[in-house]
DNA sequence: TGACAAGGCTAAGACTATTAGCCACACTGG
DNA sequence: CCAGTGTGGCTAATAGTCTTAGCCTTGTCA
C-alpha cells in the first residue's frame, strides 16, 4: 500500500485541470481520484467532500483571475488603455480556463474568509482601473458592477455557445467594452 | 394501478416549478415523480430523461422570457424609454423565476429547432428596440450581444449573490442600463 | 366485446457521494 | 536501533442518482 503523496493542494490543482477539460458541473470525485490512481474515499483525507472540493476550486480560480487582473492593470498596455487592457485580461483568462472560470461564480459563504478575500482583490483592481477613469464612490461601485456584470455575461454566453449569429464574436467583444467605456466616461 | 394523467407538458411545467423553488442545478426526476406521487421509471413514458427534461424546460424557459419581453417592448412604458422597459423586464422573469432562467443558458443543438426558434424571437425583439435606437446590420448585432451579455451577467451574479457591496443592487441596475443606453447612442 | 396501444409498475445495473473502520507505512522519541 | 504512533491509504457498506428491460393493467376504438 505506498503512499501516493496527495496533499489538499494537489487534490484541488488537480479538479482545477479536470474542469478545464471536461467542464465545471462534470466534477467528480471519482475522475480526481482516478487521475491519482487512488480509491475515491482516500480523497476525504485531504478535502471534505464534494462541495468542499468545489470551494475550494472557486478560491484557486479567483486567485489565479485577480493575478491575471492585477498583472494586465498594472503591467504595460501595448498601448491601449488599462480598462481595455483589463477587459481583454478577464475574457482571456475565461476562455483560456473555462471550467476554472466557471468555478468562480460563486457566492462567498459567511464565514469563507478565503474566497472573500480573493474577490476583494478582483474587485479591488477594478475599482482602480475604474478610479482612473474618474469613478469614485457609489457610481465607482455601480460601474464595478457594470463591468463585471458585462464581461462575466459575455464570456459565459460565449462559452455556453449562446451566440448562434455568424458575426465575429471578438469585434463583438472589443465593441461591447468600447460601448461599455464610452458609457462610463459620459 | 390508476393513470396519474401525465404528458410532457405536465412534467415540464412541474420541473419548471421545481426548479424555481430548489434551484436549476437540483432538478432530479425522483423530485419531479414525487411531486405526481409516481415511480420515476414512469416519467420516461413522457420525457427522454434527465437531459431532454433540461432541453424541454429550456425551451419553455426562452419562450416565457420572450413573451415577456415582446409585451414589454411592444406594450406601453410607462412613460419611459422601450430599451429601459425590455431590460426591466428582463430582470424582471430571472428574478421572478431564478430557475427558469438559469435554464434559458443553453446552447441549441443543431438540430433542436424549437429552441433555435425561441431563442430567434428573443432575438428579433431585442433588435426591434435597438433599431428604433438607429442601430442596424452588425452594429445591431454587436449591440444585441451586448446588451444580452450585460443583462445576462447582471442578473446571474445577482441570482448567485455576487454582490457583495452593500449599495443598493437597484440602482446598480439602472446605472448599467443608463451606461449601456449612452454607450450604445454615442 | 375483444384487441391493442399507452401508461403505469417492479426489478436490476451502473453510476455518484459519503461514512465507518481497518491496516501498513513512515516518522519520531527514547 | 527499535517501539510507538499518527497519517494516509484501503475495503465494505449505505444511500442517492439515472437508466433500461420487461410486465401488466387500464382505457380506447373498431
Amino acid at each position: 500500500m505506498p503512499r501516493a503523496g496527495l496533499d489538499p493542494d494537489r487534490v484541488v490543482r488537480a479538479a482545477a485541470d479536470l474542469v478545464d477539460d471536461v467542464g465545471h458541473d462534470q466534477l467528480t470525485l471519482a475522475a480526481v481520484a482516478a487521475h491519482f490512481d487512488v480509491a475515491v474515499p482516500s480523497l476525504y483525507k485531504h478535502v471534505g467532500g464534494i462541495d468542499d472540493l468545489h470551494g475550494r476550486l472557486a478560491v484557486l480560480a479567483v486567485e489565479e483571475l485577480g493575478a491575471r487582473l492585477a498583472a494586465a492593470a498594472g503591467g504595460p498596455h501595448a498601448g491601449d488603455e488599462p480598462f481595455r487592457t483589463l477587459a481583454r485580461a478577464y475574457r482571456a483568462y475565461a476562455v483560456e480556463h473555462p471550467g476554472r472560470y466557471a468555478a468562480t461564480v460563486r457566492a462567498p459563504g459567511p464565514d469563507d474568509v478565503a474566497l472573500r478575500a480573493a474577490s476583494d482583490a478582483v474587485l479591488s483592481t477594478v475599482l482602480a482601473v475604474l478610479g482612473d477613469l474618474g469613478l469614485t464612490g457609489d457610481d465607482a461601485v455601480d460601474a464595478a458592477r457594470a463591468v463585471r456584470s458585462a464581461l462575466h455575461g459575455f464570456v459565459t454566453l460565449e462559452a455556453a455557445g449562446g451566440f448562434g449569429l455568424p458575426r465575429d464574436v471578438d469585434r463583438s467583444f472589443t465593441s461591447l467594452v468600447d460601448t461599455l467605456h464610452r458609457g462610463l466616461l459620459a
